[in-house]
DNA sequence: ACAAAAGTGTTCTGGTTACACCCATGG
DNA sequence: CCATGGGTGTAACCAGAACACTTTTGT
């Protein structure tokens, strides 16, 4: 989309997706910087008329990762009237990051529809910037750049959604390469959660999911005893991801 | 609104909004039921432009029961294409649901923003019915007339919902009157979840939370033994919600 | 007095917590 | 050979499931 054909979109929709990764130990988040200026901002974009919302985000994803098949899941709708702001869109603007003749489609009221995704880091080669962003790049969670309009309350609001989720499902099929070790699973709950989980009470909660399956061979060339190595079962993990895993009533 | 002033209103974006009351043991959904015709529809409404979603979703649900403060929650975004369906809005107009000059604004493709809320049966004296309909009725969950669209479809996810959030969170502030005996709200709980509990394990774990107080008052004119009342302590009950009950990570 | 519902306690089990120990590997 | 991280075991504890008995009330 180099040009914007509103005519052909749904107005006052927005989509916006916060992409998580998973890298050397750190959640990322996959960001957009805009042309000429410091500020970035989540990957996204418009509803086509004829095009399901949901099908909307993930080709808004699959044009900036290249991947499709990808997690992604709704979590929240923000309509905050204070999510439009007249002169941030003049901004963008005069800097050149939008064409003026898109002012008045950008200038609309929006509402957005947030996703959230879950791919594997080491998949997306080259992630795409798109028409207003110069750079499309992995940032930590922990340590973000300055955000466009409320993208930073989405992108929080996305990631507690994550460790919300965490307490009801299995995760880590769509974050981790096929094989891995227990010890690199535990890393990423340690991550998203930010924080410390006993490593043999971790094994043995996950084994019980019974979601997991061993390759005999062992990660090699690391330092130190060499882990085992695993892979999901993508029945059972699916099974389990329906029907949930926490207790309740 | 007798009059539909689609100018000032936000494109593409409905809400709709699923009502949850407790009456004799039913779990109980406020429907509208359309003019001159067997169809039902959820409450909901359209967004003024200067008005936050959020709150439009608390006007629709004020003007509809009377009842302001009223514990309400977005659940989930309906974007699918085939929501919208020019057959249905042209009946609408024959059947004269809505006036012909409306059906320009009714027949565009709708997002429809979905929130089910929380109230208390008895608070509403009387549901008011919109400009297109004739009555508005508390209708039994598991009894329900035909529904508009995919209405039925959004009330389910909101009963899936609220199943989900009765795992993490206490529920019953907003669907019980302020003093209620711990078999009653065992009864909420298991109308809500469809299947039967123990008596002495729930009173036990609802206990456990420590969010209620006991009045040393009891239900009188009842048959059999008269049960203790009980009131939430708002800021436990509150505390809890926020915090979550579930054990998890 | 009896049926029906409220209120209380106990046992059993399985999951969670908080530990200590041995094994393998690279430096 | 030793520091570091992987793999396994175990005792104490708490929560949930299953279940029996007593108390109160209206009929």
């Amino acid at each position: 989309m180099t040009t914007l054909q509103t005519q052909s979109l749904l107005p006052s929709v927005a989509i916006d997706c916060v992409v998580f990764g998973f890298h050397e130990n750190e959640l990322k988040v996959l960001l957009l910087k805009l042309k000429n200026i410091d500020l970035w901002a989540l990957p996204g974009g418009f509803v086509n008329q004829g095009v399901d919302l949901d099908s909307e985000a993930l080709n808004a994803l699959e044009i900036r990762t290249g991947l499709d098949n990808i997690f992604l899941k709704q979590f929240h709708t923000f309509g905050s009237i204070e999510r439009n702001d007249t002169d941030h869109n003049r901004m963008l603007v005069d800097k050149k990051v939008i064409d003026p003749e898109w002012f008045e489609w950008f200038d609309q009221r929006f509402i957005s529809v947030g996703y959230y995704a879950l791919v594997e880091y080491s998949q997306v080669r080259e992630p795409i910037p798109g028409p207003i962003s110069e750079a499309c790049e992995w940032c930590s969670v922990n340590d973000l750049p300055p955000l466009m309009l409320d993208h930073r309350h989405i992108l929080e609001t996305a990631h507690m959604t994550l460790k919300t989720e965490l307490n009801n499902q299995p995760i880590g099929l769509n974050l981790l390469p096929k094989r891995f070790s227990i010890p690199e699973l535990q890393s990423l709950y340690e991550t998203i959660l930010g924080k410390k989980l006993d490593r043999r009470n971790f094994r043995r909660k996950v084994m019980s999911f019974d979601i997991l399956v061993c390759t005999n061979e062992r990660r090699t060339g690391v330092a130190h005893k060499a882990p085992l190595l695993y892979e999901f079962d993508e029945e059972k993990y699916h099974a389990a991801h329906q029907a949930g895993l926490s207790s309740g009533w």
